[in-house]
DNA sequence: GCCAAGATAAACT
DNA sequence: GTTTATCTTGGCA
């Protein structure tokens, strides 16, 4: 399947400038793709989790910007890549540049270079049905390795970026949106800043009422 | 300069 | 469900 980018409408700036969790909630349902030497790969989002730029000590701005979280501080649609245990995760910059809010891409549905996917990710051949895709993009690191997304790519724009967006894809589908605690961090454990499309077989971990 | 911690994921039992 | 490989960052000496 190849990206139909030219059905496909880029989110634009205004997309960013809302409040981070609205802007985490209404990023499930839309694309992410990336395009590297004529290879669009990418997927739709299933999972994202809101840090925000006060009072929440969980966010990699809660004390302040630094050298290393300079870009979750640049203008709303920037992307801050920020490595964890030898491995990166993916933001989407929200609000009002200066503030220090972003979006946490955490799991997306495979759609587009699958193949490409499969190379980065060390697995070969391994497209059959949704339990091999899983092996993926189900996690912020994996789909960053997957999407080809390290730290070199830290400050890229998602607005202006031509090889780099978020999309609207279109009619919106019936989705069952659920928030749930954010994953694997510390603190403000009991705040309910992640969401999920409920339904979907590639979360970072299956959903149960 | 040293060292503990971390928005993880794979390999275990 | 639990353990562990892996390495950048930032706080403190």
């Amino acid at each position: 399947m190849t990206f139909p980018i030219d059905q496909a409408k880029r989110l634009p700036p205004a997309f960013y400038q809302n409040h981070t969790a609205n802007v985490a909630q209404d990023l499930i349902g839309k694309a992410i793709a990336h395009r590297v030497r004529q290879t669009w790969v990418g997927g739709v989002i299933v999972e994202t989790e809101a840090y925000l730029h006060s009072g929440d000590p969980a966010s990699h701005s809660a004390r302040g910007k630094t050298a290393s979280n300079a870009s979750m501080f640049d203008r709303p649609g920037v992307m801050y890549v920020y490595p964890i245990h030898a491995k990166h995760c993916l933001n989407a910059v929200t609000e009002d540049t200066g503030i220090g809010a972003a979006v946490l891409i955490r799991a997306i549905e495979p759609l587009w270079g699958l193949e490409m996917m499969c190379e980065r990710r060390g697995l070969m051949g391994e497209l059959r049905g949704h339990t091999e895709r899983r092996r993926l993009t189900t996690g912020p690191a994996m789909l960053c390795q997957a999407l080809g997304i390290d730290r070199r790519d830290d400050g890229r724009c998602f607005v202006t970026d031509p090889d780099l967006g978020f999309f609207d894809l279109g009619p919106p589908q019936k989705r069952r949106i659920v928030a749930t605690p954010r994953i694997g961090i510390s603190k403000a454990q009991h705040r309910k800043l992640r969401f999920i499309d409920a339904d979907s077989k590639f979360l970072s971990r299956p959903y149960r009422d």
